[in-house]
DNA sequence: AGGCTTTCTCTAGAATGTCTAGAGAAATGC
DNA sequence: GCATTTCTCTAGACATTCTAGAGAAAGCCT
């Protein structure tokens, strides 16, 4: 995992729906053809703080599998910071790519 | 800065030729347009990280500006693990891009 | 009924890498 | 003689991720 990005990815990952932290998981993996796989203790302690944050927000409710989990949906605050850490990544891995083209 | 990118950025730097510390930091932060800053507190670490792995050498000699100073280089190994590092990159990076463009 | 697998949440502590905030030293210019 | 520039270096704080677990409830199988 590139780290700094996992706020950024949950984030925009809610962009697609309210989701529980497991299905978080799965769908980071999915789109990411598992490159990206995002493990447990990675995930929960980034929900922590995400919501302490006040970007997204959460509820008890039953699954499609008739399980209790936590959905978590984005606030209004924290499309604001998706929007800006997007911004922040477009930079920084631009940056990264114009080193990794230098030439002498 | 993007962590665990840093590393790579100095491998790539010094395929540009022998450079000592400082100028490693200039070097970035010119290419990347003020972008990518290293501060010294991070950039020594890595540099003592990366002679450690075997994947630069270092040899004292006087610079332009007639100080003394660490040049480094790039060995064969540090080459190879270039080489691996920028496709983890590719790789990470694409799959970050790739959930950045997901759509309901 | 009992046991297994799947789905789901959660935590403590270690490991890693970066940042903050310094110190220090030598060369040059004024 | 003093300030600035160039250059190296370190200790300790900090944030994030990883390792390595525990736990619980639903559904399936025998």
């Amino acid at each position: 995992m590139l780290q700094g990005t996992l706020d950024m990815l949950v984030l925009q990952i809610l962009t697609l729906g309210r989701m529980h932290g497991w299905g978080i998981t799965q769908r980071i993996e999915q789109i990411s053809e598992s490159v990206l796989r995002v493990n447990q203790g990675s995930l929960y302690p980034a929900l922590y703080r995400l919501e302490e944050a006040g970007w997204i927000a959460s509820e008890w409710d039953a699954t499609e599998n008739n399980r209790q989990a936590k959905f978590y949906s984005l606030t209004a605050k924290g499309k604001k910071q998706l929007a800006t850490e997007r911004e922040s990544w477009e930079r920084l891995a631009g940056a990264v790519g114009r080193i990794l083209d230098a030439e002498v």
